[in-house]
DNA sequence: GCGCCGGATTAGACGTGTCTAACATCAGTG
DNA sequence: CACTGATGTTAGACACGTCTAATCCGGCGC
């Protein structure tokens, strides 16, 4: 099956879909594209055809290995176009998404190539998700929302979802980046939000900012890790 | 009218078509663009129906001013991504065109800004070729082709055409490159190859070589310009 | 049980861009 | 003058990707 755009942005979505553990059906694929249910009921017939997603009753789709490998080509993609704008053009964080979204598509295996290795062979994004190597296994793993830390520990951020620039913007503002190390306050009740403290300064996440953070808590007295390179 | 990636190649093709001033046919346009002339037919419809070329009897089509706008666009584009990719990434000079050919198509004007300011404001792409400004006026001057020096002229190459990624690399290898200077020799009868001596080294150029370079005779005692950014 | 509602699909249409086959036109040449 | 060859157009088809309108279906409230 041909490769086209809009096949890509289909098998992206769907792998995302399935890493975040969000139902894979018409209507959130239709969400996720900002295009109609029919569109997506007659792309899923071809990528169904072409043998790179098949239903799998009640959750909905999944990837073939064959959409997996090409699906995990366009992440991969997308992510090392992040960390090369962001390093090496000087894009700034929260804009790196959009640009990469679109060029990602266009990028040939050559200067996929030369950008990795001029990166240093990358293992995260400037967000914090990893790249997906050229080929052999990838772990998507999501590290815990910081949602979940308990009241008093103290979380480091290892992804920030890259997907609203405005929120970005504010998160960088106020030092919240992956690698960061934040003290964890109390909850406001009734979906109030989570006061947390980082670099000193104390903030209000309101639930629409700690959906977008993963991390994981820290057990006492460690340093914290900066994430490097992989080999 | 909607700058389609089509849209776009053929107003490219269209201008360069010009500038060269090769007549701009159906049979011409469809040569570079390797589709049939009814494709190019049905495309010419549709771009003087959105009036981006007129009929200009024949001598065959002419861009409009807003025609010429895209065109320009395109090209500015396409020029500094060959420029970024040799300068800042490390893309050889013979592969720089095949990858601008396919990523000039997805570069936001905010990323334009960016590399053209990282860059310097370059005024003129490896090969030679002028960058349009992003608005305001340009000029494409093909300087006169090396088979029009005479024997015993010195040459400075200011331009090498860059569709040929073999002839590049020889080119390269035997160092023809903008800003050179070559010393024009004899020029075999019937077509044969001309000698030329560059770095002190003789070469024979057929004419698939010679049709490549562009630049102009060098009046003696002149020390040789090297090219330099704009300001 | 009936009706409604949300999700999914089918039907039908459209725009874009391409193709091949057939036809038209025009220049030159025997 | 009629044939040939190059060039260009029209006609008709197809693939892709999208849309709206209509239908279908399964669960739930009354």
């Amino acid at each position: 099956m041909q490769a086209t755009e809009a096949v890509e942005d289909y098998l992206k979505v769907i792998y995302h879909l399935v890493t975040e553990g969000e139902a894979v059906t018409t209507s959130t694929i239709a969400r996720r594209l900002g295009v109609s249910a029919p569109s997506v009921s007659a792309m899923v017939k071809r990528l169904e055809a072409g043998e790179l997603v098949v239903r799998r009753g009640e959750g909905g789709l999944t990837l073939t290995s064959g959409g997996e490998v090409q699906a995990l080509r366009v992440v991969r993609r997308h992510r090392l176009l992040e960390t090369f704008l962001a390093e090496v053009v000087g894009v700034p964080w929260d804009e790196v998404h959009d640009e990469a979204e679109v060029l990602e598509h266009s990028l040939s295996d050559r200067l996929e190539d030369r950008i990795d290795a001029l990166l240093g062979h990358p293992a995260h994004d400037p967000h914090g998700d990893p790249i997906p190597p050229r080929t052999g296994p990838h772990n998507e793993r999501w590290a815990d929302p910081l949602t979940a830390a308990p009241t008093g520990s103290r979380f480091q951020i290892e992804r920030v979802s890259d997907r609203d620039p405005e929120a970005l913007r504010y998160l960088a503002d106020i030092g919240l980046r992956p690698g960061v190390l934040v003290e964890v306050g109390a909850r406001a009740p009734f979906g109030g939000p989570l006061w947390i403290t980082v670099d000193g300064a104390e903030h209000a996440l309101g639930s629409q900012l700690t959906n977008l953070l993963h991390g994981a808590v820290v057990t006492t007295g460690t340093t914290p890790i900066r994430r490097r390179r992989a080999g």
